[in-house]
DNA sequence: TATTTTATTGAACAGTTGTAAAATAAGATT
DNA sequence: AATCTTATTTTACAACTGTTCAATAAAATA
């Protein structure tokens, strides 16, 4: 299977576009392969050719995305030490402009009964800028794999509950309300 | 549908039996309709009588064990401030043992491709905990709700990664872990 | 015990799934 | 432009899904 072949690419496409315009009528786990396929006008066998279920090509949007979250933060003036709250600045961290940017697309993500590996997917990405970002603490240790985890789950626990309340609070409040819980630790 | 119907109960134990039997021999997401009525010995009909699909079986175990984690928190004597890190004693965190006592089950929580739902359902358990302990500090206004989901994913995190080291670690070494992380904050 | 209630069964149905093989056609390669 | 490569289609198949209905049998109730 050549990626780069006109032929993948236009099926590809045509999946896509069918799976966006089906996930504005019904939530991703209702969606049939045949469904999908009659959407798309390509034939089912094409479908198994390229894909396993209707998830993977959502998985394959996801993947994307989370280049676009990595890229965010690949610019070299921008850092977010989570650990070390006096220098943090609410302006540096950039998770929670992404997921108000691809708002849509999370709220299936944290939705009810779909497959957690899109969970784990960004708590992975999070975590590596974690680690990426506390370079200069590696002194703690077999300690550092749990507490990176900590950490990255920590803010995926602020966006569950943004999510909870329907992303209606803006990023910068979301960065103002880590910055908040983290100084209530100093106190 | 009577839930103290003896022919209820006798069915519906007879498909966990059947669940229990399968989930040592394949992945709960595997695990066909069709399969688990062959396996209980009941009409599929019947199955669906009660059900909606195979994951709502195992949906029916962990509310059973949801109970066993509220019950083991309701014992006055036992609390766990998850702020107030000076009179944190690591034996009051009852939650990794809970987590320990149920391993075989966890792994499945938190594998891959499984519904988010009981990640959630876990997750608002030890959400209501936190509340439930922290219950003398509610000056933050609405900072409470995005501090609860802050503090429980933590916790979830820890557990992820405990599930990523296959939960070698004693249910005590990780109250120790998360001591040594609530105290990095005070340095 | 006799009667009523209802959970369970068995059968049938259209639709979906996942896989396989040969035929076709679109695109890549020379 | 001619040939090679392979993605796509077509067709077929057995198994599973989700639902419905009448018949049955098990349990509750009086």
């Amino acid at each position: 299977m050549n990626k780069n072949d006109l032929r993948v690419l236009k099926t590809k496409q045509s999946i896509h576009l069918a799976l966006i315009k089906l996930l504005k009528k019904k939530p991703l786990t209702h969606i049939k392969v045949t469904e999908l396929c009659r959407e798309a006008n390509i034939n089912r066998g094409t479908f198994y050719f390229h894909y396993q279920e209707v998830g993977d090509v959502f998985k394959e949007f996801y993947e994307e995305i989370m280049v676009d979250l990595k890229e965010s933060y690949q610019a070299p003036y921008l850092h977010t030490n989570f650990l070390d709250v006096a220098n943090l600045d609410p302006k540096t961290v950039r998770i929670f402009h992404h997921i108000k940017k691809y708002e849509d697309f999370y709220k299936i993500v944290f939705s009810q009964d779909v497959s957690t590996h899109y969970y784990f997917m960004l708590f992975d990405e999070i975590r590596s800028i974690c680690i990426e970002d506390q370079n200069t603490l590696q002194q703690y240790g077999e300690l550092n794999d749990y507490l990176y985890s900590y950490s990255a789950n920590a803010i995926m626990g602020l966006i569950i509950e943004w999510y909870r309340h329907d992303f209606k609070d803006s990023a910068d409040d979301m960065n103002v309300h880590l910055i908040n819980i983290l100084k209530l630790r100093e106190a």
